[in-house]
DNA sequence: ACCTATCTCATTTTT
DNA sequence: TGAGATAGGT
């Protein structure tokens, strides 16, 4: 019942209006009262308003979420309202958990709904699943299952050209976000280009999801409204539980979500939602900023609120993002304005290949570590997944723990998706994708053809494949193939009836061992010692699954899985985030990295004739910006690779843009790259543009636990992670550096260092390595207190990823120099001598 | 039915 | 460049 709460201290001058309030809230519990106390006067309006539809539009950081989970709890503990009347939709499911958590921490929420819209979706279907068509262990497709089943469609209405496939697949995906089935699909874009094919394949497609008891990404919500607008029992029975609902990022929902939400507040009409139509940043996937531009047109009535103070960024971050967001015409302007510092000027730095931006931020993380920041405190963020790569690596090398979020998730490895594929057919035997996705996973000799006979079976008698498999009897096939798939039938079978029983985690186990999944991979490939590896991570993943979820059934564990997202498990440990800049709406970090501003990349190249998309790609550079709370680095490569060929990028013009708030570096010169080039590094104009402190960090854990999860080589979890914010604040920056602190005495070379002149030697050499953002004054003699003379031809080192090494070639001095060293068994990698943990051997 | 050599095309963004 | 699809050989 007690919880601890933290010790406060009034944050801000609103006293006057505060006591106002306390006076009217004379009785309540001070759980309560602190979350009042912890809101400012804007922002307790909202809370306080109840009744009726509301909106929020307010800025980046002025505390929405914030203010949404307040009026959670002022629900329940002021105005008494039963958590199970209240129904909050958030846009991940992370967002969800830490609303819940912290709601739960002040109030009992036990019964209250707050999810993702999907989750929501699937929790509504499933429990209407009959009036829906449906049994309630319907399975999910996500995108590759979605592919998969309108190729066949295409393939069954005797279609092959290519290029149809890809309008098909368009179309489909339009069609389904906008919630439209194929007849009005056809009706509406009577005028399109082969909607005839497109319709007739869109038709079969719903009809193979039927007959597999399937459902995709957007039926979820196309069926859960359906069954609303339809189903006038389901309607009254939810509209009537949730006498308040409240939606968070309101500004990136879409049709059909709004017309859902419409449907469920149709009954009590109390609906409160939040957002920032600068913020909307999702309208390739259907989102509508009108949904909340006019959501007075759809709730008359509706009182709006503003909330202008923000809370998160400091005065030169918050400049910057309300620059760009007003070269944006199609929008609502609002104030922002902030109480924080001045801060840092945000830093632009132009590497000239990637691997030079990559060594930039690492050396920038490096030396803020050194100044009390924690990985932690870092985001790297990027218009695309395809740009983490050159981070990775130099991360690996250099040690720092690191977490890439987005790109190739776990889930999606074949033999992951194998092994969900097994469950999803025991789960849903009619789920025939399923079924001939791995009816010859591992390889039991069942073909291509054989497939076909069954299919053909299955669908001359309405059948599943899983039926027909076990009428192999009736195909007229060879003996030899009818005993294999009776054999397999069997199998199946025997887990169908197993998984009544056993959790899910035991029934993996036995499936991996039946199919022999594990020794399909047996041999020393590293191909093969990975898939192994992952199926392993797998088994993990499912046990501790079963250990959080005691008692959940194989249709909760598949829901879940299909329904996360990895951003889900985001987390405190000490890691830097590697993410693409959608995946952190609402989230901050106190030291943000933007990379690869360039055109074509931030913003698109899609968006070149397209100003409303290149508007939403502005909004996205607003979002980016606006995660920072205290430092901020925009970053760019004036090179980089593509399709295997190196070519020359352009600036983005977003950063021109911001040419009044940043001291952009020149322009590059016309002059041919000599000399330093080919490390990757920026060339020698101008260092000064960028600032002029020698580089003075380095000084890490060497020695961080690897972890050993399928994602693709992150390491984190390294052994220092839970020094608490002691973040410089502005105070660190101009005046007296840092000189001395003890910050990880007990690790590497110790804390400060003394001083000789490494700004000089650093100049000295070739391509100096000075950059704005880091390091003080005090200058360094060896980069990082790392004594470099030990690195020469030919010395061994080892390094704690890669193992031991020899050095074959040294380029460069300070902070800037660059070692070639030859792994064995990897090749030659080139490590930066001052931050790679590497170890020298005493021959 | 399976394996492998050759060709192709592609990079947004995600619940 | 490199992953994935396709075709042709075993
Ligand atoms: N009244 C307040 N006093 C102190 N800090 C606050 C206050 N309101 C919000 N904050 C802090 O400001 C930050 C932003 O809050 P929040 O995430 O709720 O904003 P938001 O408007 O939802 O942001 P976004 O638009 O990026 O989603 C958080 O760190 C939050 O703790």
């Amino acid at each position: 019942m007690n919880c601890p709460r933290k010790k406060r201290k009034t944050l801000n001058p609103l006293a006057k209006a505060r006591a106002v309030c306390y006076n009217i809230f004379m009785n309540q519990t001070t759980e309560i009262r602190d979350i009042l106390d912890r809101l400012n006067e804007e922002q307790i309006k909202p809370v306080l308003t109840t009744e009726g539809p509301v909106l929020v539009l307010a800025g980046a950081g002025s505390g929405k979420t914030r203010v949404l989970t307040s009026r959670i709890a002022y629900l329940i503990a002021e105005k008494d309202v039963p958590p199970e009347a209240i129904l909050a939709i958030t846009f991940t499911n992370k967002a969800a958990n830490e609303m819940k958590e912290r709601i739960g921490q002040i109030v009992d929420a036990r019964g209250m709904w707050v999810c993702t819209i999907h989750s929501m979706c699937v929790r509504i279907l499933r429990m209407y699943a009959a009036e829906a068509g449906l049994t309630q262990n319907f399975s999910i497709y996500s995108e590759t299952e979605r592919a998969n089943i309108i190729k066949k469609s295409f393939q069954e209405c005797d279609f092959d050209d290519e290029k149809l496939l890809k309008n098909v697949k368009w179309h489909i995906a339009n069609a389904k976000m906008l919630g439209l089935s194929p007849a009005e699909y056809a009706e509406e874009n009577a005028k399109e280009r082969e909607i005839d094919d497109v319709t007739k394949v869109y038709a079969r497609y719903q009809a193979h999801l039927r007959e597999n008891n399937a459902l995709d990404f957007d039926d979820l919500l196309n069926e859960a409204r359906q069954l609303l607008k339809r189903n006038e029992e389901a309607r009254g029975y939810l509209g009537g539980r949730f006498r308040y609902i409240l939606v968070d990022e309101f500004q990136d929902t879409n049709a059909v979500q709004f017309e859902i939400v419409k449907l469920l507040a149709s009954v009590h009409g109390n609906l409160f939602v939040v957002g920032d139509d600068d913020q909307s940043i999702y309208g390739w996937r259907g989102a509508k900023i009108e949904n909340i531009l006019h959501f007075e047109k759809a709730f008359p009535g509706a009182k709006t609120f503003k909330l202008e103070r923000n809370y998160r960024s400091t005065k030169s971050i918050l400049k910057l993002a309300n620059t760009v967001i007003h070269f944006n015409g199609n929008r609502k302007d609002k104030t922002l304005w902030t109480e924080n510092g001045d801060g840092e000027k945000p830093q632009v730095f132009e590497a000239e290949e990637e691997s030079g931006e990559a060594r930039y931020i690492a050396h920038t993380i490096a030396g803020l570590i050194a100044r009390g920041y924690k990985y932690s405190d870092f985001a790297v963020l990027m218009r695309i997944n395809a740009l983490t790569r050159s981070f990775e690596q130099e991360f690996t090398s250099d040690g720092i723990s690191y977490k890439v979020f987005g790109g190739f998730k776990f889930f999606e490895r074949k033999e992951i998706k194998d092994m969900l594929a097994y469950l999803r057919l025991i789960n849903n035997p009619f789920d025939s994708e399923a079924a001939v996705r791995i009816i010859n996973v591992p390889k039991r000799g069942i073909g291509a053809k054989t497939v076909e006979a069954l299919e053909n079976y299955a669908y001359e008698t309405e059948l599943s494949v899983y039926d027909a498999l076990l009428d192999a009897d009736e195909l007229g096939l060879s003996s030899g193939t009818k005993q294999k798939l009776k054999d397999f039938a069997a199998q199946i079978k025997g887990w169908i009836v197993d998984s009544q029983e056993l959790p899910v985690n035991e029934l993996v186990r036995s499936i991996v061992e039946g199919t022999g999944m594990r020794a399909a991979y047996a041999d020393d490939s590293d191909e093969s010692i990975n898939k192994r590896a992952n199926i392993d991570e797998f088994i993990n993943s499912v046990d501790e699954y079963c250990r959080l979820n005691q008692g959940a059934t194989l249709t909760d564990y598949l829901n879940q899985v299909t329904l996360s997202s990895d951003t889900d498990d985001m987390d405190e440990s000490n890691y830097v985030t590697l993410a693409t800049v959608h995946s952190v709406k609402g989230l901050e970090f106190k030291c943000v990295f933007l990379c690869g501003m360039e055109d074509g990349i931030m913003p698109t190249s899609r968006a070149d004739n397209d100003e409303d998309e290149l508007e939403e790609e502005r909004r996205l550079m607003y979002v980016a910006i606006t995660r920072a709370r205290e430092r901020l680095y925009l970053t760019r490569s004036k090179s980089r690779y593509l399709y295997g060929k190196r070519e020359p990028t352009m600036r983005s013009r977003f950063l021109k843009e911001l040419s009044s708030e940043l001291e952009l570096p020149k322009e590059a010169r016309l002059r041919p790259n000599f000399g330093y080039s080919e490390d990757g590094y920026f060339s020698d104009d101008d260092p000064e543009a960028y600032g002029n402190s020698a580089f003075g960090g380095g000084r890490y854990a060497a020695k961080n636990s690897s972890y050993g999860g399928g994602y693709g080589g992150a390491s984190y979890g390294s052994s220092y992670g839970d020094r608490q914010n002691s973040a410089p604040k502005r105070s660190a920056w101009n005046g007296g550096g840092y000189g001395g602190s003890s910050y990880g005495s007990s690790y590497g070379n110790g804390g400060g260092s003394s001083s000789s002149s490494a700004r000089t030697a650093a100049q000295k050499s070739t391509g100096a390595f000075t950059y704005g953002g880091v390091g003080s004054g005090a200058a360094k003699p060896k980069a990082g207190g790392k004594d470099l003379s030990a690195f020469k031809i030919g010395v061994k080192v080892s390094h704690p990823k890669f193992g031991a090494g020899t050095i074959v070639g040294v380029r460069g001095a300070g902070a800037n120099m660059i070692l070639d060293i030859a792994f064995s068994g990897l090749g030659i990698k080139q490590l930066s001598a001052s931050l790679a943990p590497l170890t020298v051997q005493n021959a």
